[in-house]
DNA sequence: GCTGGTTCGTGCAGGGTGTGCAGAATTGTA
DNA sequence: TACAATTCTGCACACCCTGCACGAACCAGC
């Protein structure tokens, strides 16, 4: 990125930061979120609990890591005028190609989990981000919908609609996710999705089982 | 219920309860969720913080309020070795019967709905709460399908596809309860869950755009 | 290297939430 | 009324988090 190496600042900013991090993790996955203080942290760290809030503004923070990202500027403008046949599936795409933009250390990333995971107050928090992002993504699917001169319908209706394409997202992205993260997993993402969109379809338009 | 009349002990018990939640939540919706301490909530109670905490055992659950039922024994029963001819239908039935059970104080359910709308922290609490009845109510739909002698799917498969039906009741309970609170709410419930089924339908099947 | 300026880590004081405990106050009962 | 059971309350305490100010570490220019 930059010309010069960073500096020893930096370094050492980015060396505490995840050290910071991972020990909360570890400390935590071994004791339990509750039984682990900030001061414990800390401490593992050789630093002291006021410059873990300067790093990480909360144990919740470090233990959560970073947030999942947004879709880029450039992502959202290119799936806003998009014409691709199946809005869900575009959808799918951009947040897919958003998500697999940073690699993540893997091991670390399966310890969080589990912690979250047990974690009532963490998984709460967790599905609260989720809700964020979903918010503003709705935003941005009204949004295609607009540009592609929808105008036989209110705006209130595209937002609905929006919502919808959303709640189904949703569900396609949980599924895939846990397949993700199923031991022999072998298959690309891409292909998940598109079983999973089947699931949909069979869900909601199985013809054998038609509505009333 | 009971025979007798309540106890003393048990309305004053119940008229404190409703003090402190009142005063929570209207403190909160007047000063902001931050501003409001538990000092300042017991006081206007004329009790003290230490009281509080015995009844509502968190500021955040006095603004929240009581959780949101989940479906009584019987009706999980009765959905579960239900056939009726969608899942989906038979689901929202069971949901929405159970969420107007109880009859609600509006004004203060519509306060409290503004304070947690405008405080991040709290839309995250409740977020999460929906979540928690979200993945419980998935094990009931599994169990559906599994009464219903779905015996040509494992296990998982229909854990995914109950999985598909709540992220689907999602989208529409969401959008019944935005128009529910819309200000010339005119229609019952269940007409708007058979729009936004409609909805649904049209987002995904809409067969004049073909997936491909 | 030395030095001055900047950034960053740290201790301290303090406000707020939430909990265990034990005694005081209130209510139910004989 | 007097006794028993329940509930309220004050107190001490642990923990989270923040503002502030001082001192240490780092960087840049000489």
């Amino acid at each position: 990125m930059s010309p010069h190496r960073a500096s020893l600042r930096e370094r050492k900013r980015v060396a505490m930061l995840e050290a910071l991090e991972r020990a909360a993790v570890e400390l935590a996955a071994e004791h339990g979120y509750d039984h682990v203080t900030v001061e414990m942290i800390s401490e593992a760290c050789m630093t002291s609990p006021r410059t873990f809030y300067n790093y990480l503004g909360s144990k919740e923070a470090a233990i959560l890591g970073p947030r999942t990202p947004f879709a880029s500027p450039e992502q959202v403008e290119r799936f806003v005028h998009e014409r691709g046949p199946d809005v869900l599936v575009d959808f799918l795409s951009m947040v897919i190609d958003s998500l697999t933009e940073t690699p993540v250390d893997r091991e670390l990333y399966q310890l969080r989990q589990r912690v979250i995971y047990t974690t009532p107050e963490l998984s709460a928090k967790r599905l609260a981000i989720d809700g964020e992002l979903e918010a503003r993504y709705r935003a941005v699917i009204a949004e295609r919908f607009r540009a592609a001169g929808r105008l036989e319908a209110t705006d209130a209706q595209l937002d609905d609609e929006a919502h919808m394409v959303i709640a189904l997202a949703r569900g396609v992205l949980t599924y895939t996710a846990a397949k993700w993260y199923e031991p022999g997993f072998d298959r690309t993402v891409r292909e998940l999705i598109e079983d999973s969109i089947e699931l949909v379809k069979r869900v909601l338009g199985d013809p054998s089982e038609p509505l009333d």
